[in-house]
DNA sequence: TCCTTACTGCGTATTAGGTACGCTAAATAG
DNA sequence: CTATTTAGCGTACCTAATACGCAGTAAGGA
């Protein structure tokens, strides 16, 4: 066995621990814990989640977590890889164009579930079962381009560079809106007063063409800015097709 | 004086506070501060900003600077404008297309000097007098593509979408990198381990070619990565600019 | 059968950090 | 000179992570 070639977390997270014989039958599994977490922070946010309140939810000490998780890093980096879950099958004989879209739309509605998600920091590579489930879908799509292996990855990763700052700018965002409304509704005038002409010449324009004005609701116009940004972004792709593919 | 319509940290951010009459003479400012909290999170990483440890720098208790600021996000939110600098002035008569590369190196040079910047959530819209600089220096190189204003603001959205992803994984990635090199020099190791073909076959295929095999530097496949994804992205502008501008 | 051993759960205690509260002293307005 | 406003700060409280070690449990071997 050489399972201790691999780091010790991507060991955890493909739950390829050797299973022990002696001592008491455990009580509590990983599982059991990486989904209490996540359920604690689907409902109350990521600050809500400490070692504490989780044991709570399982009728537990906070300690015994301990004996299936090295530390909180550890947790919170099983429960980014969990909340992913699997990607919903790609539809047979899509286009890669149609593709991707379908993939980055199912990515933000899979992390739509838990916003939780765009707070815990990328520890490293995509490691997980799920996470590789993702990237393998994506790179599944570019099959038929006739790109090279390494071109599709790096198409694949500016991807997700671009749909990863997405989740993060929607996101917290989103967590801002929240907490203050008034702050976004009021952007447009809040830019009229502090934004000085010959200071800034190009936002001030596009103050005065009333750029700003229209409110719209906060989840559609920043569904519209996603889309439309990742149609540009597929756009070079495909030129990048025709040139190399 | 009608400040008060200004949410009350951009009003601060700003500086626009009415100066007091009454009272002993600060001897803290809110400069004085934020300052502080970027050169020991420069220093020691973002987890090494405390209050205590901030105040400790300035030679103050705790609790003094509590008067100067609303709370430790407060400070945050601060920390992360100021950071930013200002950007560089454009050079002179440059395309769109060369000034929007400029400007995202810039955004990336500027961070890399603070490289906390990632792990700081974006509380709200670009209200900072920094932030603002970089959005309007953006918009300012679309001016002669003749697109309506709207448009600008979609394709500077985009970018920054862009290149916000790239600053959370690239930072974030770099922090797993530190602590722990190996998980990303076996990448390709650990991946033919647990990538079953069955499961994953664009990963198993990708991993075949050896894609992940060449280790290079961290640094430098990162910012290939970046200039690769970008640059998609700018020939999808520049159709677009060619289709409606 | 019984003991050894590896293991689980957990109580305790330590450390660290954010911040509410209220006191004291300073500066200025009247 | 007094009232008012404001700065700095000591104290105290609360929350959280986690090191440490004990106690009880289930398998394996004698």
């Amino acid at each position: 066995m050489d399972n201790d070639e691999l780091p010790a977390d991507v060991a955890l997270m493909w739950r390829l621990r050797e299973t022990p014989r002696r001592g008491p039958k455990p009580s509590l599994t990983l599982d059991d814990i990486v989904t209490a977490a996540i359920a604690l922070a689907d409902a109350e946010g990521l600050a809500a989640v400490s070692m504490a309140r989780v044991a709570e939810r399982l009728g537990n000490s906070t300690m015994a977590l301990y004996r299936h998780v090295k530390s909180k890093d550890d947790l919170l980096v099983m429960m980014s890889d969990a909340a992913l879950e699997r990607p919903e099958p790609m539809p047979d004989g899509v286009d890669w164009r149609t593709g991707l879209t379908f993939w980055a739309d199912g990515v933000l509605t899979a992390i739509r579930r838990h916003p939780w998600y765009a707070q815990v920091p990328i520890s490293g590579p995509p490691a997980g079962p799920n996470n590789l489930a993702w990237f393998d879908s994506a790179l599944g799509v570019l099959q038929d381009t006739g790109l090279p292996e390494e071109a599709k990855v790096g198409v694949v990763m500016g991807l997700i560079t671009y749909v990863q700052g997405e989740i993060r700018m929607a996101f917290d965002l989103a967590a801002g809106y929240a907490e203050n409304p008034d702050a976004f509704q009021r952007f447009g005038s809040t830019l009229r007063r502090v934004a000085d002409p010959r200071v800034y010449p190009a936002v001030a324009r596009t103050v005065e063409a009333g750029v700003f004005d229209e409110v719209g609701s906060f989840e559609e116009d920043n569904e519209a800015d996603f889309d439309f940004g990742l149609q540009l972004y597929l756009d070079g792709v495909a030129a990048f097709i025709d040139r190399v593919g």
